[in-house]
DNA sequence: GTAGATAGTTACCGATCGGTGCAGAACTGG
DNA sequence: CCAGTTCTGCACCGATCGGTAACTATCTAC
């Protein structure tokens, strides 16, 4: 076991910095944030950014897992409502309120994440393909388990719902990227969720 | 008026080489679409391609104009339909045909193109921006004059109607980009057209 | 033929990309 | 003080970015 502090501490807040790369990751997307971009918004150097992450792509990935911890642990919450209807009001709600955070970029990180990193950077993609299947099982799985308690009728179709939910969610992100206001998103959603359960 | 020839002809098709340039726009977006890629796509020289286009803003813009008129031509076609109803669903389904053509890259030129492309592209932006404002006028254009003639209730708007179509169109072509197959997002698009008129 | 115009090829421009080598600065344990 | 370790600042790497100058090739008009 080595010793806790070894050299020269580092001149910065890790987490600050991690916190700045997130939010330029979240504006410009994977490709469209150059270390430059980067670099100047966490106030730190390449040198020192590259001690500290290893490299972009680690520092994309960290900066993901800060994102869903985050501004984006909507997921996560929306599945523990007691109801199928609230789980799916919630995740609309969040993805929304998220999407339109004041002081914080238009949209989604993931979302412009996806659809802006190259084939060539896999490990990026991989990390953006698994949230979003991991999201769309989370969901399946919660509507499965409303159809086991009664909450969804029996003939329901947990995946389509699931899918169903994730399609206007995303749709929503994607209009509060255009610039559509909170309050045209939610009446947007609130006509989604008079069609419920949906199929 | 010029003689209609005159130098030497081009040794290119340039309907051709556009068509390529489109494609690979449509899979890269517009900053991850280098001139290299382009141009090899192309089968063309850099010189050639700025001779024939300007540069690579104007090749966007003439290869989206290109799109939208063809690919991408659902939704002018959509809102000459019969009824509003009709008219949703065909713009549902186009969306989804246009995102899931046999040997097109899945997805949207335009919504890509807007996920990706940089405030510092000005031009391009604007014209994405463009055709996302006139897409909405249009469907709500349509939307008001159902309920002109009793085709939607009196009390609809026509407003959130186009805004309801659109999200839900943007959320399955986001679906398809993802590996969705066509048969699970025209079950989810069937799902959104039992909610009819929403609101 | 020649003059004029346009297309094609090659090789290159400065800027920026992600990433590093190196030397010195700042810390800990002796 | 010293040795050992880690962080910082700066200059720099090769590769690629969008875009272009110079030269040659191929056409029309006369």
């Amino acid at each position: 076991m080595g010793n806790a502090q070894l050299g020269r501490p580092r001149a910065f807040d890790a987490d600050e910095a991690l916190e700045k790369a997130m939010l330029v990751f979240w504006e410009h997307g994977y490709e469209g944030a150059s270390l430059s971009a980067l670099t100047e918004a966490m106030g730190i150097s390449r040198k020192s950014m590259y001690a500290a992450f290893g490299n972009k792509e680690e520092l994309f990935h960290k900066a993901l897992l800060r994102y869903v911890e985050g501004p984006a642990a909507y997921p996560v919450q929306a599945v523990q409502a007691a109801t199928a209807r609230r789980v799916a009001t919630e995740f609309l709600a969040g993805a929304m309120r998220t999407a339109t955070l004041p002081g914080h970029p238009p949209g989604c990180l993931g979302l412009r994440g996806a659809l802006t990193v190259d084939e060539s950077v896999r490990a990026a993609r991989d990390a953006l393909a698994t949230w979003r299947i991991e999201g769309h099982e989370r969901l399946r799985d919660r509507f499965r388990r409303a159809v086991d308690e009664g909450d969804l009728p029996a003939d329901a179709d947990p995946d389509l719902i699931a899918r169903y939910v994730q399609t206007v969610a995303n749709g929503l992100i994607i209009q509060a990227m255009g610039g559509t206001t909170r309050d045209e998103l939610a009446r947007v959603a609130d006509a989604a969720m008079r069609n419920w359960p949906p199929g």
